[in-house]
DNA sequence: AAGTCACGCAACCGCTCGCGC
DNA sequence: GGCGCGAGCGGTTGCGTGACT
């Protein structure tokens, strides 16, 4: 037996609720409340079913709503209670007091999912994107895919905001070698892939997943993804003779690659310039904070300090140059 | 100025749950 | 225990509006 429809939809109108239509439910509702939503509307007079009535009243009309923009108090909230409580957008809102689970899960959909997809973060899991973090996909953004003295390094330099640091000196070294390795750059991405997924056997890189609320990683400031290699080649260090400009033509057979990963000469390099990129430049992290602290993030920052701010609960950015579409 | 596109929001739809009979 | 019903919830849709070309 089919289940009878919660009202009968003949004559019922549908769609934007008129002015005249909210102040009959409201009168209706404050004089004698909500009682029965099956009985209401036509008690109110209204041509509408009472499921329409309920949800007008309860996220519009109810005089305890609180309308405008979520502060970022209200945002980190969200945030939080949704890495706990997943989907359950009424429960998010009892929480919330003054919004409804609507305006909650629309303002999740259209800013805070968005935003947590563009920071790498997966909104459903809470955890960074591990596709994301694919050491083939970010090396062919940083090295390009035609001839290596059109890689990419400022994209390089970019993923490094994402990657821990073993991570990144891989993706380096991967970028330096094809400096001198013209011929199969795709190659080199593989080879330093298949490093990394040792050391990342070896436990060296548990840390790049963790916890929500233990995920931190440095933001790189624009100015320095911006500049050139001139700009983050260290003055104290030097390229290492075998990737000196004049030996590009050095046959790749004649250098070990993967023991140029543990060469000194090239770490200390390496080192360098993460110094230079990164640690200078990194945003200070506050520690995560809780639904209870009290924020230091005032309501009228603009959204892109909102974006910059990104949660106390999500230190990960995406570079610009990093393009992230194709796992969107 | 007109057309197109993207976005945000209100509202709807279908399902589940809980309660009373 | 089964059924009907009301209420609530989460996903989806459609419209209005502003930005962009």
């Amino acid at each position: 037996m089919g289940r009878a429809p919660c009202c009968d939809k003949n004559d019922l109108k549908k769609g934007p609720w008129t002015p005249e239509e909210d102040l009959l439910l409201t009168n209706y509702i404050q004089t004698y409340g909500p009682g029965n939503w099956r009985t209401l509307p036509k008690n109110a007079g209204l041509q509408r079913c009472g499921k329409s009535c309920r949800l007008r009243w309860t996220n519009y009309l109810r005089p305890d709503i609180k309308r405008g923009k979520f502060s970022f108090e209200e945002e980190e909230a969200i945030i939080q209670l949704h890495s706990v409580l997943g989907n359950k957008w009424s429960a998010i809102a009892a929480k919330l007091p003054g919004r409804t689970d609507n305006e909650i899960k629309n303002y999740w959909n259209t800013n805070i999912r968005k935003r947590l997809l563009r920071m790498g973060i997966d909104p459903v899991t809470h955890a960074p994107r591990l596709d994301l973090l694919d050491m083939s996909s970010i090396l062919r953004s940083a090295i390009g895919t035609v001839n290596p003295s059109f890689l990419n390094l400022q994209g390089l330099l970019g993923a490094q905001a994402l990657m821990n640091p073993e991570f990144f000196k891989l993706a380096a070294t991967a970028t330096l070698l094809s400096l001198k390795n013209h011929e199969n750059a795709s190659n080199l991405v593989s080879q330093v892939q298949q490093q990394f997924n040792n050391n990342a056997g070896n436990g060296q890189v548990q840390n790049q997943v963790a916890a929500p609320n233990q995920f931190q990683t440095p933001t790189l400031s624009n100015n320095n993804v911006n500049n050139g290699l001139s700009s983050i080649s260290p003055e104290n260090s030097s390229i290492p003779s075998y990737l000196g400009e004049n030996n590009y033509q050095l046959n790749a057979q004649q250098i070990n690659q993967v023991d140029l990963l543990l060469d000194p000469e090239l770490e200390h390099y390496l080192n360098s310039i993460n110094q230079n990129i990164g640690h200078e430049s990194v945003t200070p992290l506050s520690t995560p904070t809780s639904l209870n602290s009290s924020s230091t993030y005032v309501n009228s920052c603009a959204e892109e300090e909102r974006d910059t701010y990104c949660s106390d609960v999500f230190k990960l950015e995406i570079p610009e140059s990093l393009d992230i579409s194709d796992f969107l």
